[in-house]
DNA sequence: TAGAGCATGAAAGGAGGT
DNA sequence: ACCTCCTTTCATGCTCTA
């Protein structure tokens, strides 16, 4: 059984292209396999936890959480469980932590010398441990190989080379990650081997790139090394605390307005080198995140300083974004026609039962949820209590209901949210863009309070038309509803070939169905996981497809966004750690691009 | 069982005052 | 600098109902 599974949507007509490539079957593409049965313990990295190789006895699967934390972090299975056996069950995670961290030391310790002080092992340290699983592949002295791997090693020394590493490198991860690694792996091992040379060459082992780590593994590894980079910038007096917090822009405009006097725009920028293209980047959250979300979030996006824009000066709603790209910021133009930036015009049907006791131009976010009919017959009720105007206290909460739920007068003294057709209206989608085809009313509200604002990402885009007049190739990842292809095309940039990653069917479908509506001559190839696009399989479309000019994408915000009372628990949550993987293939595909085929 | 309805605050930043 | 008050926020999970 499998439980890496490639879900492969129907290419279109012209997707003969493609036709040499068996999208359903893994093996080609080698996508790492994990075996699961009900002697293992399979963790979020695809690890599955083996106790000394004996199955996890029911003690551990009490702590099964706990291991998969940690493992999450990147630490080996192994080292948590051993640590959570000799510390006790109920330990505080910091010492656990703590216990893990002392065997990483005398292991990297024990490498350096060649050996394991006989001291190590009564302190509790189990020297078995170095050689099985994972563990395993650290040491050195793994050399051996039968003819077998001799030949297979070849074979993916000859990929690795065509990919465009050197044989250094490629026999260097070959050494480093096993015989039996995967493409995938072995191209992981190198970009994070790249980037520990180029910036710091003394690294400790333990956040060195890792055999038999899963590429989200290897993204964690890789927020590691930067936490690394990061800490020794702030010893070297870098960087100051404050200094380095990103604060939020008021107004919230970004580098500039299409509505600007043109000398108040900001014309250039210094991009770091490493963020320069090819290809173009674009990548976009949510701008209130708790502390420090955006100073990681650039900081994985080599450095490139976040653009803040608010969606209310593109539409009648507003939508505080941040956006980390390497595009260009002259000569941007806006879409036409340009949508009015105030309610009254966007909906001039509200504007007889508007009381002048409402002051609202413009709505406040679009969200996921909508007022209650509950809550609507309350506010009806508060307000005809009164033939005039009502007290302030009533007007107050009114008010205050209204601005949170985004509603709008629809009639004498009733107040409505938004429909889900004018949900696309603001966010500058086509009418009934989400309509139909089995998706219910509470699904499109949840999908579109997930999306772009068009117009906006647009705007930041639109540098591309000049650039690529015969169409681009874009890897679109958390592809939503597709309100990036929807802007390229939108600017009339053509859409060759559009690579989308999308979990939700629904959203799936909904792109699928408006890229047949528009009669798109190009190619839409869809995935559901992004962490199933291994290096291999973005080589593998990347040489089909010519390269990607863009990749564009807004990782999850659940646990980011100040709505969600329930797991606000910033980038290391449940789904925005997702960021991670945007990192990860925004990486993998520069590492493609700067290869010599694309050049 | 799917879809809809509904209740559930805290975190962060800004404004204004002392 | 510090405090208080005000405003805003790509949501989650439970319950009900057809």
């Amino acid at each position: 059984m499998l439980c890496n599974v490639l879900s492969f949507q129907e290419s279109n007509a012209s997707g003969d292209d493609f036709g040499d490539i068996d999208w359903n079957t893994e093996d080609e593409l080698e996508i790492s396999e994990i075996p699961i049965s009900t002697s293992n313990l399979p963790t979020p990295g695809g690890v599955t936890i083996v106790c000394n190789g004996e199955e996890s006895s029911s003690a551990h699967s009490s702590n099964s959480k706990l291991i998969q934390h940690f493992v999450g972090m990147g630490f080996p299975d192994k080292l948590v469980v051993k640590a959570i056996e000799e510390i006790g069950e109920g330990s505080s995670e910091g010492k656990i932590l703590d216990t893990v961290l002392t065997y990483l030391e005398l292991q990297n310790s024990s490498e350096e010398h060649g050996c394991i002080d006989s001291d190590q092992s009564t302190s509790g340290y189990d020297e078995s441990l170095l050689h099985d699983s994972d563990i395993d592949s650290w040491s050195d002295d793994d050399d051996e190989e039968n003819s077998d791997d001799l030949s297979e090693s070849e074979k993916k020394l000859q990929t690795l080379q065509k990919m465009g590493y050197s044989v250094d490198e490629a026999t260097e991860a070959m050494h480093r990650c096993g015989p039996d690694a995967s493409i995938a792996v072995l191209t992981d091992f190198i970009c994070a081997a790249q980037i520990a040379r180029a910036e710091a060459p003394d690294l400790p082992a333990e956040i060195k790139p890792k055999a038999n780590y899963t590429c989200s593994q290897n993204g964690k590894l890789k927020r590691r090394l930067y936490a690394e980079l990061d800490n020794r910038k702030k010893q070297r007096g870098m960087v100051g605390e404050d200094s380095e917090m990103i604060r939020l822009p008021k107004p919230m405009v970004g580098f500039g307005l299409p509505t600007d006097d043109q000398s108040s725009i900001v014309r250039e920028r210094t991009l770091p080198e490493q963020a320069l293209g090819p290809p173009y980047f674009y990548y976009e959250n949510v701008a209130l995140t708790p502390k420090g979300v955006w100073d990681e979030i650039s900081k994985c996006l080599y450095y490139v300083e976040p653009e803040f824009v608010d969606s209310k000066y593109f539409c009648a709603a507003a939508r505080k974004r941040g956006y980390v790209h390497n595009l260009p910021i002259q000569n941007r133009f806006p879409l036409r026609p340009l949508l009015p930036l105030n309610i009254e015009e966007t909906f001039p049907l509200t504007k007889r039962w508007w009381p002048s006791w409402d002051s609202r131009t413009y709505l406040n976010c679009l969200q996921t949820a909508i007022g209650s009919a509950k809550l609507q017959d309350r506010i009806r009720k508060a307000v005809e209590a009164y033939d005039g105007e009502p007290p302030e206290h009533v007007k107050k909460y009114v008010i205050d209901q209204c601005k949170k739920w985004n509603l709008l007068w629809v009639g004498r003294n009733k107040v409505a949210p938004l429909e889900p057709d004018e949900f696309e209206l603001l966010l500058g989608f086509p009418r009934n863009h989400t309509r139909g085809g089995g998706i219910s009313r509470t699904d499109r509200y949840k999908s579109l309070g997930n999306s772009f604002q068009v117009n906006t990402v647009a705007y930041h885009l639109s540098v591309l038309k000049p650039l690529f007049p015969d169409g681009i190739n874009i890897l679109s990842l958390f592809s939503g509803i597709g309100g990036a292809e929807v802007a390229l095309h939108r600017l009339g940039i053509p859409l060759n070939n559009v690579v989308s990653v999308e979990k939700s069917e629904i959203n799936r479908n909904i792109v699928r169905s408006w890229w047949e509506q528009t009669n798109q001559k190009g190619n839409l190839i869809d995935f559901d996981d992004v962490q199933t696009l291994d290096a291999y399989k973005i080589e593998s479309l990347a040489g089909k497809i010519g390269g990607f000019d863009l990749v564009v994408g807004g990782s999850p915000c659940n646990n980011l966004a100040g709505s969600n009372r329930v797991s606000r628990d910033g980038l290391e949550g449940k789904e925005s750690i997702l960021f991670y993987e945007y990192v990860r293939i925004l990486d993998t595909v520069k590492n493609i691009m700067s290869g010599r085929r694309f050049n």
